[in-house]
DNA sequence: CCGCATCCAGGTGGATACTG
DNA sequence: CAGTATCCACCTGGATGCGG
């Protein structure tokens, strides 16, 4: 791993998952395939139509996602990960592991304090 | 992975990663070992004191890294990664190989769409 | 040498209303 | 059903100056 500010591409990855509501739409479409567009609205409580379109768009333009649209009426759009969007899955699986690992730290580190 | 928003922890682990200089100060801390505040600064160009001090702060509650201050005039303060600080290493890294190759990625892309 | 406080610009995301 | 447009509150991060 380069660590010079030009090579490291840290940030490059880091700033494809970063965006409130990325990380949940991927583990979505990554866990549940083709979704349409109020099929994600629905499984996300909170999210408004507003965010999903424009997270969905960012993604999209990464080419971590693919958008489907059927020219009827009522409209109707697919969302699913390319295959290249795949690639993500490790590190998501491996962020959501140390995620759950440093809830753990986080309360041993509690506790050792509480006890003093 | 639990896909649930109570129950996904992604978003803990980004959390830590997230915010403007964390990565370029792990990166450096894990390369150069310990390193005083000064080495830091001078090694990340651009950096304000402000932001050296406030991420490191940040990266510090998180027993991701640790703070030991030198009681001397003038004052001396060494930061470097903890044991449980490493354990983010893998997903660091994992984050350089895939945007080193995004990049990649993205230009065969733009040549694609050049060429139509 | 290291850190804090203040002020401020710009970006991100939420609420709402409207369109084909 | 899916998307756009507008307005606005908040947060992040940059500039600068002071202090132990």
């Amino acid at each position: 791993m380069n660590i010079e500010p030009d090579l490291c591409r840290v940030e490059d990855a880091l700033g494809i998952l970063v965006g409130k509501w990325k990380p949940i739409i991927l583990l979505h479409l990554l866990k549940n395939g083709t979704q349409r567009f109020s099929d994600l609205k629905r499984s996300i409580p909170g999210i408004t139509q507003k965010m999903l379109t424009n997270q969905l768009r960012e993604l999209e333009n990464e080419d971590i996602i693919q958008r489907v649209v059927y020219p009827q009426v009522p409209p109707k759009v697919e969302y699913s990960i390319t295959e290249y969007g795949r690639s993500l899955e490790p590190i998501l699986h491996a962020m959501h592991e140390w995620g759950t690992n440093h809830i753990q730290h986080k309360k041993q580190k509690m506790n050792e304090s509480m006890s003093k």
